[in-house]
DNA sequence: CCCTGATTCGC
DNA sequence: GCGAATCAGG
């Protein structure tokens, strides 16, 4: 496998879009052991695996004489008093996005209060589903010239990933977005009409 | 059995 | 670095 920018970045996207690694293998034509193997690698987010791999298994050790006794007693009394000043906490970091308006699906929380953007992904594909399955007319609704830059591309899958003539989009995707302007429309589901949210 | 993701280990 | 094999839980 050849994991050039290209794969890579196509790779971080499905990866941070929350397609299984199977699925996002698939898309990309390798195993779910390359995507695995790889998203580990680049240190990308482990998503919730339906394991827990902290047992070892009975393997022929000999040699770790457990030197370190390990790091024992971490403070018991740490949080004594402190009130915690982060209620936010968010162990997991969702997406180091900078700079983005995160005008990503909000949480259709009807609520006012503080909708902050933490790191509950609530987009599923929903999206990139959904092109593959009805024939995505080749609308030319975007640039009447894509695929003609070397930047950042939309991703969107044009036709069925495997076949002859999958393909993405290509067009200019959003700041901070996968897609362009048009596929972003229907990628991010608009809970709730926002028409001006995208920038 | 199917699915999932994680880790191991030969290459 | 790569990914098949393997592990392991649902």
């Amino acid at each position: 496998m050849e994991w050039t920018e290209e794969t890579i970045s196509r790779l971080k996207e499905l990866w941070a879009e929350g397609l299984s690694t199977a699925e996002i293998g698939r898309r990309l034509s390798i195993t779910k052991n390359a995507v695995v193997g790889k998203a580990h690698r680049l240190g990308l987010p482990p998503r919730p695996s339906p394991i827990r791999r902290g047992v070892k298994k009975p393997e022929a050790e000999g040699a770790k004489p457990s030197v370190a006794t390990s790091a024992p007693a971490a403070e018991p009394a740490a949080k004594t008093d402190a009130v915690d000043a982060t209620p936010e906490a968010a162990p997991i970091a969702a997406k180091p996005e900078p700079a983005a308006p995160t005008p990503t699906p909000a949480p259709v929380t009807p609520a006012p209060a503080a909708v902050q953007p933490k790191p509950v992904k609530v987009e599923k594909p929903v999206a990139p589903r959904a092109p593959a399955k009805p024939k995505p007319v080749p609308q030319r609704i975007s640039d009447p010239e894509p695929q003609k830059r070397r930047g950042p591309s939309c991703c969107w899958p044009i036709g069925d990933p495997g076949t002859p003539g999958f393909h993405f989009c290509g067009a200019v995707p959003l700041p901070g977005k996968p897609y362009c302007a048009e596929h972003a429309q229907i990628a991010y589901v608009k809970l709730r009409d926002r028409r001006d949210n995208v920038a």
